[in-house]
DNA sequence: CTGTTAGCGCATTCAG
DNA sequence: CTGAATGCGCTAACAG
């Protein structure tokens, strides 16, 4: 409704052509003077030119599709801010679309946003289908997958395996032979699957009398309570929550049946949410750096953009939060019940 | 790159006009035959149409800018999750642009979102500012604020002054009479501000025994944290965080401090994060309904686009929501320790 | 109901 | 260095 202003008022206040101001914007060839008279036109008349005419010409948009599972949690809010922080100094801007977890919805989302014009696509996956790999091969424009592995796409994720197996380590070390994974349904790969199998891995190996049990639980604090009385029941010595959510959940069935932990029983997460530091007792959990991996993401979007599809660093560090939810059944004496560390620097 | 498949080549390959085949694609008048032809054609070229070219004539972009102040938050995603939930069925789109809480962005991303073509622009704002003013009426489009107040803009608001009052009048009716409250700068009106007089009218309101210190923190637990030896010095019978967030660093330092929390000091809370009621004990608060705030914003917006500015209902409901955290002082008897109250549903 | 004719606002040849 | 001319792909009158 507004944009009344175009390139030819400009033009034809300045008394030059509209090829001129073209120019002036696009930094082509202008003499010093008209530059000045074009410069005070576009001042007075308020111009800005117009986005869709101009990307009707360029075909490039400076558009970046951002295809999320859902939005109400910290994870995706640092992703995003990690990405928006890469992208927004480039001139890029995002258009966000939500799958709610659906694997359909997240097709659609990217065709939607295709079609759409956007320079390129990310995608948060809930599961790289044969259908999604098709079509990053059918359209030329770069898609990068997050969260899921896939060998016959472009993606970028976290060690899964990795993070469990060293969380398995650890409570190997620790002295704990029996674990119950908390985990969520393995038709999330990543998750559900990798995370678990890694933590296993370390976990057991070398020795035979580790014993690890699973009980399924959802993504968020209320499914892992309920199902944490069968959690309970299994005796074990850790809770490894597949998520810190899943973690804090059982945290508070324990506290409210007056279990202590560490003392009794050990929880662990993944994640590294902030307030894992501030529940007692604070929970040891393996931490992912999301805005980190939001910023990577962008920059080899980017790099693809430009053509140089050479390897930027895409390694994902883990850390490792040591915390104060796991007892150390190697060791003689037993933690101090309100455990006075300081643990939120 | 892609895109070569236009409109016209549909046209030759069904024989008919470009026109028709335009029609067909907007709903006009067309022949069953030619319909059926063109839906073919169509379909073998695998044509979809240019996103640009269509906006460059209607002149609506089907994209609505929103300026948030930070990603990195539970708020913001609830807040998003909302406001897509609406827009997603009509067809809309969301632009993200982040100010990182700095007025300047914020005007700064308005403004591109605006030269962008985005058919209205919803800002979470910082701050309402006479700039922000003057452009919501020179830029014919609409514009809605969330978040502050400001009698010249459209604006859509929690009632931050509502929320302190009402938990005022509680913490006064469990019979306390001396609180800290743990707020944030002032140069956040809503809640540097109005929640925090809020507070102060309903807990002080008809009684002259009643006090309230402040204590200014962050956002964050760890400012709060960082704080709280200061707020323990003051000795008061309750602690108000301004946020869920600042209440659960006090609500650790506490913890670390072996300080029983409801027993020797009441805590609370505003916001009403789920994380409040995983930690212990559970934090009462005043819930607001980020996502319904976002579907509320949306559908105003909506509303606008359409010409209608009728007023919908724009009331943003508060919850109480009462836990464990405070202490009862008329009563008798102290509460149990480890209250065993499952609070989760 | 359908084809023809005009632009939307801009970037980009191509001659000057 | 600059202006005139052309068309990006699509929609919207306009006459059939």
């Amino acid at each position: 409704m507004e944009q009344k202003v175009t390139i030819k008022d400009v033009a034809e206040l300045a008394g030059v052509s509209k090829s001129t101001v073209s120019r002036y914007l696009n930094n082509g060839y202008i003499s010093v003077e008209k530059q000045e008279k074009v410069r005070k036109a576009i001042e007075d008349t308020g111009f800005q030119s117009n986005f869709f005419a101009k990307r009707l010409k360029t075909r490039e948009s400076k558009l970046i599709g951002i295809v999320l599972p859902r939005m109400d949690s910290v994870t995706v809010g640092k992703l995003l801010a990690g990405i928006t922080r890469v992208l927004e100094p480039e001139g890029y801007q995002s258009i966000l679309l939500v799958s709610q977890l659906s694997e359909e919805k997240e097709l659609e989302s990217m065709q939607k946003l295709q079609q759409q014009g956007v320079d390129a696509i990310l995608v948060d996956s809930v599961g790289i289908t044969a259908e999604h790999v098709r079509r990053a091969q059918e359209w030329s424009l770069p898609i990068l997958y997050l969260g899921q592995q896939n060998p016959d796409v472009r993606c970028l994720k976290i060690d899964d395996a990795a993070a469990g197996h060293r969380m398995g380590v650890y409570l190997k070390q620790m002295g704990h032979k029996h674990a119950v994974f908390a985990g969520v349904t393995e038709s999330d790969e990543a998750v559900g699957i990798e995370r678990k199998e890694g933590f296993i891995a370390g976990f057991c190996e070398g020795r035979d009398d580790a014993r690890v049990d699973f009980v399924e639980t959802g993504f968020d604090f209320l499914s892992a309570y309920n199902q944490a009385e069968e959690i309970r029941k299994l005796a074990p010595t850790v809770v490894v929550g597949a998520t810190d959510n899943i973690s804090l959940g059982i945290l508070r069935y324990f506290h409210e049946r007056s279990i202590k932990v560490p003392e009794e029983i050990s929880v662990v997460g993944f994640g590294g949410y902030e307030v894992g530091a501030v529940v007692y007792p604070a929970l040891t959990t393996v931490s992912f750096d999301y805005e980190l991996m939001g910023m990577k993401a962008a920059s080899y979007l980017l790099h693809l953009l430009h053509q140089d599809d050479n390897e930027t660093n895409l390694d994902m560090p883990l850390t490792f939060v040591e915390r104060e939810s796991v007892r150390n059944l190697l060791e003689d004496y037993v933690q101090g019940e309100a455990v006075a560390m300081p643990v939120m620097a």
